[in-house]
DNA sequence: CAAATATATGCAGATATTATTATATATGAA
DNA sequence: TTCATATATAATAATATCTGCATATATTTG
């Protein structure tokens, strides 16, 4: 079971622009490194370098296919933050009634800002 | 409606093992910052550096109370973030049978690594 | 008002990330 | 074997982020 702190390194890793369309798209199916060129306009050492990144915290595998490498989704908690990354939220969260239960928090009061 | 650009923004904040704490600490109730200081054992000006960055992004907001500010969570995202955050995952996606449905991907075949 | 408390802000230095460029490797084709 | 294609890696430079420290602000207390 991963530990807290590997989850939240994963997370960094996740949170980039590109990384995130990476694996939006590898959601929809397999992928080969050219694809990504293509679809992201950006430079194929560039996308070999988000690719690498995304396989060294196991986000991602591949397939050798000839001189294709066909990448694909392995970390099953990626479509989960993706889901929730487009989920649309219509409400703040409730506000606190006011005030604190802090633990320095027995101050005068009748405040709220 | 948020961007997607500006979710991904968002996850970028959240993706660090300081403010992940904060906001699960927050997830309890109301807390100030001195709270935090104890809780995280890091200096004050730490704290509200990182609370200042949330605050900023709209992932919390605050009262005044007296000389404390009780902070809350605000964004509705936070909580089903922190969810899967936390959930466990047994295995791992399902590969593909191999191989490329890839533009480039019609190759010879049969190699699969 | 002065002192103490709670929090915020600005800046400097260290560190980490990112894109770019050049180069290397492996495969398949001719 | 030689050439072209697909991808990876290394080195670099530009940029962003983080922490720590000093200081500022606001509030309450005496």
């Amino acid at each position: 079971m991963r530990s807290i702190g590997k989850r939240v390194e994963l997370l960094r890793v996740i949170a980039h622009p590109v990384r995130i369309r990476i694996l939006d798209e590898l959601l929809k199916g397999v992928k080969c490194v050219s694809d990504f060129e293509e679809f992201l306009s950006i430079s194929q050492p560039n996308v070999s370098q988000h690719l690498s990144l995304l396989r060294q915290y196991g986000v991602v595998d591949y397939y050798i296919d000839g001189r294709l490498r066909c990448y694909f989704l392995r970390d099953p908690i990626i479509p989960d933050i993706l889901g929730v990354l487009k989920k649309d939220y219509m409400e703040e969260l409730p506000a606190p009634a006011c005030c604190p239960i802090t633990k320095k928090g027995t101050y005068p009061r009748e405040r709220m800002r």
